[in-house]
DNA sequence: CGAGGAATTGATTTCCATCAATGACGGTGG
DNA sequence: CCACCGTCATTGATGGAAATCAATTCCTCG
């Protein structure tokens, strides 16, 4: 996640592979192994984690730019699944080449900055998932996903181009979609935030920030 | 976490300084600045995040050999706060001295483990947290401990070193100490594990094992 | 022995899950 | 063009898991 566009730049263009996948559809398993480093060029991903049951937990979602993971640089096998949030272009890089391109200082830090951005997400997540309310956990999602967008978007009148579905808003806060429901309900009632036709359209951007800035 | 042995092995004496701290002392303090890299040499610690009102999540928890993180080899910056457990011992490494033995590739590759394995553990709380009823998340704490403190200690007869307090479960899988103490005691009383005296005794691993595998 | 933190236990409340029904779209094919 | 269907969102009613409040009791350690 992240640091991925210093390291495309850094690369020539014959060891990469180029892919579409259709929204809805998986692009990596759980325990597959792979020789390819992979990046999301375009569109929404998110990568989780299922349990036996069929419980899903999300654990993050990719946008432009974002390397899979920092580790699978070294590791050849996901702990993770992804799939397509919306159609999605990914480009994959043989893992050998992303090695050799180590040599070069600012690749590596351009891997260690990812690292730690990735590490740093993953307590803060587990915070909120620890110890916040369904609210400030969904105000959190929804300004991390925001700042991020903002990244890549121009934003015009608090309108964030916003393609998730409710169901993954629960999967990744560890809520139900009937609850996430009834919370963005009374989001929209309090003219905090407006979610339909997958704008994010926000109202009252302090309390937002109020309810999900974990300090 | 985790790794830092081989860095240690690579490393020389002299760039290096030890350190003692009482239990329940803080070490370091999220925001913090350091020229050092850390590693707990002996005893227990863990670290956390404190939300403003006062709510406090443990994010993972330090056995000797681990180091803080990953990503301070990186960053001059801690984003979370460390406490001693136990009386701790702990080593401090100058930043720039570790950096240059990155380059070295067993030290590079034993970093790219730990990096992997910080992400793949917080990925498996983070859906813990998300997902897994209270008797769950404890049972997997337990488990993923028990591996650990099993990788430090002989074990016979099925008892492990416990340091933990019921407040540092509660605060690491997300619960209160009065619940902890509940789901404790049905374990109890159902002989999957007893925690007393700082003794985790298990009585029924399968079953210990069948509630806390995520899969 | 006494004191203070830790654990246990009970009563009650709160939050969220679950179950279930309905409505709003958007696409598809007759 | 419209009936049909599947997906998604909303809403109500109910249940259950964990939080909260509040006593004790149990240890550990001066």
């Amino acid at each position: 996640m992240g640091g991925a566009d210093d390291l495309a730049r850094e690369a020539g263009e014959s060891w990469q592979h180029h892919r579409i996948v259709a929204a809805g559809k998986q692009i990596v398993a759980r325990n597959q192994e792979t020789p390819d480093v992979f990046v999301l060029c375009g569109g929404w991903g998110f990568r989780f984690l299922q349990l036996a049951d069929g419980r899903r937990q999300i654990l993050g979602f990719l946008l432009p730019g974002d390397l899979f993971s920092v580790a699978s640089v070294f590791e050849e096998r996901f702990h993770f699944s992804v799939k397509a949030l919306t159609t999605v272009q990914i480009s994959t890089m043989r893992r050998s080449e992303v090695q050799l391109r180590l040599k070069s200082p600012p690749v590596v830090m351009a891997l260690a900055k990812a690292c730690s951005q990735e590490a740093e997400s993953s307590d803060r997540i587990i915070a909120t998932l620890g110890r916040c309310s369904a609210e400030e956990r969904i105000a959190f999602l929804l300004l991390h996903l925001m700042k991020r967008i903002a990244a890549h978007n121009v934003i015009r009148d608090q309108r964030y181009p916003f393609p998730l579905r409710q169901q993954h808003i629960a999967d990744a806060v560890g809520l139900t979609s009937v609850h996430v429901s009834r919370v963005l309900g009374t989001f929209r009632d309090r003219g905090i935030v407006e979610l339909s036709n997958g704008v994010l359209r926000v109202g009252n951007l302090p309390d937002l920030k109020h309810l999900g800035s974990l300090n």
